[in-house]
Order: structure tokens, then C-alpha cells, then sequence
RNA sequence: GGCGACAUAGCCAAGUGGCAAGGCAGAGGACUGCAAAUCCUCCAUCCCCGGUUCGAAUCCGGGUGUCGCCUCCA
């Protein structure tokens, strides 16, 4: 039973999609106009790890995240970096994929961008029109908000009260000052598309109305996105789609929280605007997913580079421990397992149980990491006990490592590689060294290796290596 | 002005009525030729003041502080 907190309802619900086993999930993409921060990274994993844990517990998922390719700010960019709007979306969208993936973010099932779904947009914005929802005003459409009398319900916002916090300049010519454009009309040199108003391009709410009914029909089971795009984002998107439809839109509407740099809102005036792109030089980007994960994805959080530190020490414990048991396996018996084993894997059964209700409890990814460190440290203390250990236990162990890996995606959990012959050779002459308490020449051997990358940790059952990626710090 | 969030150890962070998870850092110990890895032990009157209750981090009221949204924004 997965709970789900929903913004539309102030509370946590029981999940229940509209077709049994199915979810249709909705999540507001990237605008592709630039390299995507640490920001968007943290709403970015949140969908794919929700995504994952609804398939994990048997969903049938169909994940749908567009890319927004139209709008003021990709118009602005290209026109700086002279070239086609369309050009900077393909190199931004083709960046996304790339720092998604090292964040270990799998593709959506579908990847739809705005302008290949003019002809829906205006369909939808034509349908409006007709049911006395939007009109038009010489070659723009505007949302009519006064004719529709939910508006307002997932931000909680009164339409009066909405109105008098309006700071910006108002447009006279409508109707309502919250009305919203659906329709822009064409500005020389910009791109625009063929409409029943005249040439133009869409405004940016209607795209995710068009496009996410076209992929998931009328109502959504889930719709996600970060909470500044409550408002006004996800209301307009309430008052298209539903004013549209008459049904439902969505039945779930998930925010992730805001992710803070030192304590403060990422801006670009503040010049504290960490990009995926330009952290991967540094860090591993599956510290960077571990970290975003580590606390609740609805909660404020804060980004520094010294919290990454903490969180690399942290992950690298746990990365530590399956490392330790695929090496205990090497040197593991095929019999049965002991008392002890039996044990052990009685605590397994209770983490993975752990795990997974943690996980359905609004996605409590914190409290589910907990589980892990528990069990981490008990099969420590387990690879370590002087008598060897049963395979089939430690094959038990590993696998729900990456069982709950499959949802999390931070963990190292590839099998060791083997060695080159030459590195054998020079870890079998150290332990001839250290036989013969040739312990400078031991140890020399043991500062060569490391310098290539590869740890020695000697163990009562024997000399065990790991490899690194560059020389630790 | 309207709406809302948050406050738990040096740091990060779960926990929404029944003896305060987990991690990082730190201290001590074990193991080791030395390391590394690991294990054990130690480290919190849960922002303040009232109230409800046998019992409150948790519920209610009142403060204080931090932050956010109200047509750029994840």
C-alpha cells in the first residue's frame, strides 16, 4: 500500500489509479536553454526514484517528462549564442540526456517536446475557446480564470487574493489580471506556427495540458514537478485540462522542495548556481544522487560542497560493505547456513520489510537508506567472523543490495574486476614480503599499488584489493 | 495583505501520542607488523512558554526565529 503526500488535498493518501495496476505518471521537464543545476537534479532524481518504486511494487508505469523547447528564455539564448531556437534545444536536450545518465536517471518512457505538439496545443486551446474558457484578443489567446470556478484549489489561493498580490504590470486589454496567455501572437523574427489566430507560438502552460493528456489521457494518476511550479503552473494546468475535459486532471500532485545553496535561493545574481554538468569534474555523480536522496524529497534542503563531503564518506560506507561481501564470496562454502546465517538472514527479511515501507510511505527515501546502513552493518560484522562463510547467504545479501539499488541508483554494485597479471604479481610478492617481516618492501609495494589506484586491506582471511577511481584524497 | 513550509546532537537527517532511527565528524577500545577496512563503547531534557493526556519531539493555544509562493523559476 503506497502513500502519497498530495498537494491538491493537504494530506497523505492512499494510492489508488484510475485503471488497477497501472499509473500514468506526469513530470514537468527541463527548459532546454541551458545546463540543468543541481536544483533541477534533485526534482529529476525524485521522479526517477518514484518512478522506479511504483514499478518496483508491481505498477505498470508510463513515465512521460517533456522538454520545454519554446519559450522566452530559449528565444533569448539563441538569439545571444546566435543560433536557431531549435539548434539550443537539440544541444541542451542532448546535455540533459548526458548528466541524466551519470546521475543514473533513466529515460522516461516518453520525452515529448513542445513544438512537435503544436497541432494538439491548438486543438486544446480551440476547445477552450468554444466552452467560453479563453478568448481572443487580436491574435493572442488568454484563459478566462473567472469562468472557471475551481482555480485556484491546488495552491489554495482565492482568485481575489491572487489578484491583489499581482505585481507585475497589468494588461489592461484583459479580462481578469490573472488571466494567462494560452496563445502568443507572433514577434518578427521569432519562431511561430499557423493558427486560427494568426501565426504565433503556444504560451507555456498549455503544453503539458496538451501533452500529457495525448500520452495519458484525460486524468492522470500522478502529475509531478518542483513547488514553485504549484503556482502558477500547475493551476493553469488544472484550469486548461479540466476546463477542457470536465474531468479530473490529476488524482496525485506531488511537489519536490526546494534545494537551498548555503542557505540561500540559487539565483544566478548570487552566482550560486551549481550545474550537474560542472560538478561531475569533481564528484561522482552518484554522491550527488545519494545526497539529494538522503533527506525527504518534500522537504527544504541545503546544498554545500562540504554536506556533498559527508554524504561521499557516507555512501562510501555502504559501497564498502557490498564490496566486502562480494569479496567474502570468493571465500565463501557451498553448505547450508549456520545459526548465525539463519539469523542474519531473518534480519534481511526485516530490512528489506523496512525498506520497502519506508519507500511507500510518501517515498521516504531517508528512512529507507536507514534500513541499509543497519543491514550494512551487520553483514560487516558477518564477513568479518573468523569461520567462513555460506555462499548462498552471502549471494542473499548482495542481491538485495542492488534489489533496493534498483530504485535508489547510487550504488557500486558491479563486481569486482579482475586484475591485471603484473598487479598479481606484485600483490603476491608483498604478501612473501610480509612473510618474511620484510615489512619496508611490503609496504612499498603497498604505496606502488595504491598510487595506481588499487587499496590492499590486509584481513584474517587475506589480502583483499579494491579498486579506485583516482588516488584518494 | 493572502497562502504556506520549516525549527530534533558540532554537522546532515528520520520519527506525527508509549523508553529519540541512520549517517558525517569527534573521543576511547578491539583487530593489525604498520595501515586500511571493520566491530564495540561514548556523544540529544527534540526553539521558548502555556495547555490536553496516565504518557507529548509528536496534539492544541501563544510566542520567537528562518524560509518560500502570490504570471522568470525545479
Amino acid at each position: 500500500m503506497i502513500r502519497l503526500y498530495n498537494t491538491l488535498t493537504r494530506k497523505k493518501e492512499i494510492l489508488q489509479p484510475v485503471e488497477e495496476g497501472k499509473i500514468g505518471l506526469y513530470a514537468c521537464g527541463p527548459t532546454v536553454y541551458d545546463y540543468f543545476h543541481v536544483g533541477n537534479a534533485r526534482v529529476f532524481i525524485f521522479f526517477d526514484v518514484l518512478r522506479r518504486h511504483l514499478s518496483y511494487r508491481g505498477y505498470k508505469v508510463t513515465f512521460v517528462q517533456n522538454y520545454t523547447d519554446i519559450d522566452d528564455k530559449m528565444i533569448n539564448r539563441a538569439a545571444e549564442m546566435g543560433i536557431t531556437v531549435d539548434g539550443l534545444a537539440k544541444k541542451f536536450i542532448r546535455c540533459y540526456k548526458e548528466d541524466a545518465a551519470a546521475l543514473h536517471i533513466e529515460p522516461p518512457d516518453y520525452e515529448p517536446r513542445a513544438t512537435e505538439y503544436i497541432p494538439q496545443i491548438i486543438a486544446l486551446i480551440q476547445k477552450l475557446i468554444e466552452k467560453g474558457h479563453a478568448y481572443e484578443l487580436d491574435g493572442d489567446v488568454y484563459y478566462d480564470v473567472e469562468s472557471f470556478p475551481d482555480y485556484g484549489k491546488l495552491s489554495h489561493q482565492d482568485l481575489d487574493e491572487l489578484a491583489l498580490g499581482v505585481r507585475v504590470e497589468l494588461d489592461e486589454r484583459k479580462r481578469h489580471p490573472m488571466d494567462f496567455v494560452l496563445w502568443k501572437k507572433e514577434k518578427p523574427g521569432e519562431p511561430s506556427w499557423d493558427s486560427p489566430w494568426g501565426k504565433g507560438r503556444p504560451g507555456w502552460h498549455i503544453e503539458c495540458s496538451a501533452m500529457s493528456m495525448h500520452f495519458l489521457g484525460e486524468t492522470l494518476d500522478i502529475h509531478a514537478g518542483g513547488r514553485d511550479l504549484i503556482f502558477p503552473h500547475h493551476e493553469n494546468e488544472i484550469a486548461q485540462s479540466e476546463g477542457t475535459t470536465g474531468r479530473e486532471f490529476a488524482r496525485y500532485w506531488l511537489h519536490a522542495g526546494y534545494l537551498n545553496i548555503d542557505s540561500q535561493k540559487m539565483s544566478k545574481s548570487l552566482g550560486n548556481v551549481f550545474t550537474v554538468r560542472g560538478l561531475r569534474q569533481k564528484y561522482d555523480p552518484r554522491v550527488l544522487r545519494f545526497f539529494m536522496l538522503s533527506a525527504h524529497y518534500r522537504s527544504p534542503m541545503n546544498f554545500s560542497e562540504e554536506l556533498l563531503q559527508q554524504a561521499a564518506s557516507a555512501l562510501e560506507r555502504l559501497n564498502n560493505a557490498v564490496f566486502n561481501l562480494q569479496d567474502c564470496l570468493k571465500k565463501s562454502h557451498d553448505g547450508p547456513p549456520d545459526d548465525e546465517e539463519k539469523a542474519l538472514l531473518q534480519f534481511l527479511e526485516e530490512s528489506r520489510e523496512k525498506f520497502i515501507q519506508s519507500m511507500d510511505d510518501d517515498i521516504n527515501t531517508a528512512d529507507a537508506i536507514a534500513a541499509l546502513f543497519e543491514l550494512a552493518r551487520s553483514t560487516n560484522s558477518y564477513v568479518n567472523r573468523s569461520h567462513s562463510q555460506s555462499s548462498e547467504v552471502v549471494e542473499k545479501l548482495v542481491q538485495f543490495f542492488q534489489e533496493a539499488d534498483s530504485i535508489l541508483g547510487f550504488l557500486d554494485t558491479r563486481q569486482p574486476e579482475e586484475l591485471e597479471g603484473e598487479i598479481e604479481e606484485l600483490i603476491a610478492r608483498r604478501e612473501e614480503a610480509r612473510r618474511e617481516k620484510n615489512f619496508a618492501l611490503a609496504d612499498a609495494i603497498r604505496d606502488q599499488l595504491r598510487e595506481r589506484g588499487i587499496i590492499l586491506e590486509d584481513t584474517p582471511q587475506g589480502v583483499r584489493w579494491k579498486v579506485v577511481a583516482e588516488e584518494p584524497k
